[in-house]
DNA sequence: TCAATAACGAACATTCTGTTCTATATTTTA
DNA sequence: TAAAATATAGAACAGAATGTTCGTTATTGA
């Protein structure tokens, strides 16, 4: 990708970023973005067709840089779900924002939360179900598979969303994955 | 409430609502609603400063009839909340939710469920809070209590969401309501 | 019946969107 | 290094949506 190109679609993402931290998505206008990016209008269309694909290409850019740790491309991350000691996965991600890679913090933490915490949602699911085996959580055989799958995934959303929103993150990762596991049904780390 | 008032009122909210099991939320105009509504432009700000207000407004009236039952205001379902019989608070609540009461049914199926759920789990919370005697759920002493209180509402939420959603109300409310205990923690009904 | 008030509806300024165009600057390639 | 390809700047534009205003008409409740 042209140099260019690269620099500009960076300054649109970070102009975004920062209206995201202050103001509600649907509030925010091309024009705010392309003012506080300091590019051209028709530049900004060259890159995204509307608001809604600039959203989620940020999405998918950040998430898909925190879960493919999952698949292992990325050697920074791969220790991170080839570790099989009990809820190590889980603590690792919550290292991880805690570390606020990539501005996730801030978007999780954001007025728009529900829109991110969708998209970590999906790529939690996809995560649970590719390392169900490591993860060594236990289903109740009375609970379908697909409704146990979507509930632990439910579950480690809404702690994540308690712990910055409610909790401020004034408890440890290591607290937080306790409770997350005792609430999961899962008698202990 | 002068009579016209109360047929221009529920003229934009029939309007809304049609339109909402079509489209999401940020893609419906004002002008949209008028012309379904058959209705002035100047007669829907009359009523509505905003299209924000109008949602709020719509989940405030369609959420409050469904939980002000909890407060016993309501003779028609005071019945639900005084029952003390284990999970029958959860259980009517999904029955109600069957028979599709007040639309609400549409609403957290539609496009913008993120929208209803989240007034469906503030409501949640209170009633839990106000009920939780009677509910029998058991908190682990090594949760804190808020984040007990949300883990319980969020699961019943996203039990609601999957039912609606991926189950397509194949199963019954008592089923469901065996997953939900289940999965809060409670080994049976 | 009558005073109050709600709705109509058209017009309006304003804002935002998404497109188009030419000129200029940067990058790639040959 | 020169030429071709490509990205950006910036201004101008049409179209759509927002929210307001105001004079007129219709309905209501007392």
């Amino acid at each position: 990708m042209d140099r260019r190109q690269r620099k500009t679609r960076e300054a649109i993402f970070e102009a975004f970023i920062e209206l995201l931290s202050k103001k509600h998505f649907n509030q925010i206008t091309v024009g705010e973005i392309i003012d506080l990016a300091d590019i051209g209008r028709a530049t900004f269309y060259a890159h995204f067709e509307t608001k809604d694909f600039l959203l989620k290409e940020l999405c998918e850019e950040l998430f898909d840089h925190v879960f493919e740790a999952s698949a292992g491309k990325d050697n920074t991350h791969k220790h991170i779900f080839d570790c099989n000691a009990t809820g190590s996965a889980f603590l690792h991600l919550l290292k991880h924002i805690q570390k606020n890679d990539n501005h996730i913090l801030l978007l999780l933490s954001c007025q728009n939360n529900e829109l991110f915490l969708s998209y970590f949602k999906m790529g939690l699911i996809k995560l649970i179900e590719n390392q169900i085996a490591l993860l060594e959580l236990k289903r109740d055989p009375e609970l379908p598979y697909d409704f146990w799958i979507n509930h632990i995934a439910s579950t480690f959303v809404e702690t994540v969303r308690w712990w910055i929103s409610d909790n401020k993150m004034k408890e440890s990762p290591e607290a937080i994955t306790k409770y997350f596991l005792l609430a999961a049904n899962k008698k202990t780390m």
